[in-house]
DNA sequence: TCTGCGATAATA
DNA sequence: ATTATCGCAGAC
């Protein structure tokens, strides 16, 4: 049997989280989200959401059952289901109480290919595997069960790490998709090709 | 490649 | 009624 090298990955420790979302979301672009199984995408596209200030977010009204994670601390993952189909995944930021975070929207595949393709089998190109919220969640496994699991410290389960590689110094911000309000805020940011 | 539309169900 | 979406059909 073929050696092959296994990755190291460092941790992106809370106290990257643990900050505003507009400012963790770019640098969230080129780190790693990976599945305890081996599946795992390089972040190229994210959103900021940022509570009370932003009408667009679901924590903007406050807490409920629906959102209780994105008002818990910084690092782990706020699961959502969405248009009666789709599952979309966030990291938590800020400080406890305030309501915010990164929607993850876009993932480079990077390992874990086969089982991806057999997660996703509408994707027609590997391309189209995890080129959308719900695609990636779809690909990467993530659905209600990882609502409020942790980023960081997870061990058998989904992690944000990085391979050494440095966020875009020039990432292109623009607005968000699929919102009615604050449709004017340049809080979606995606890594330049 | 792009545009428009229906699916589908939880949420408030 | 709205929704932090996706995939398909049809036009080009």
């Amino acid at each position: 049997m073929q050696h092959t090298h296994r990755q190291r990955y460092k941790t992106v420790p809370r106290s990257f989280y643990a900050r505003d979302a507009r400012i963790v979301a770019p640098e969230l672009l080129n780190k790693i989200l990976l599945a305890g199984d081996g599946r795992s995408g390089r972040i190229v596209e994210v959103e900021a959401y940022c509570g009370a200030d932003d009408p667009a977010a679901h924590s903007y009204r406050g807490q409920t059952a629906r959102n209780a994670t994105m008002f818990g601390p910084a690092g782990h993952m706020y699961v959502y289901f969405t248009y009666g189909m789709h599952w979309c995944c966030n990291a938590v930021c800020g400080d406890v109480g305030e309501g915010t975070g990164v929607l993850i929207r876009a993932l480079q595949p990077l390992t874990g290919l086969p089982l991806m393709r057999v997660a996703r089998p509408k994707a027609r190109t590997d391309r189209d595997l995890c080129n959308g919220p719900g695609k990636l969640t779809q690909a990467m496994g993530i659905g209600k069960p990882h609502d409020g699991a942790d980023l960081v410290t997870s061990r058998d389960g989904v992690r944000v790490v990085s391979d050494g590689t440095l966020p875009p110094p020039d990432p292109v911000a623009t607005p968000r998709i699929g919102i009615s309000k604050a449709k004017d805020a340049l809080w979606r940011w995606m890594a330049t090709e």
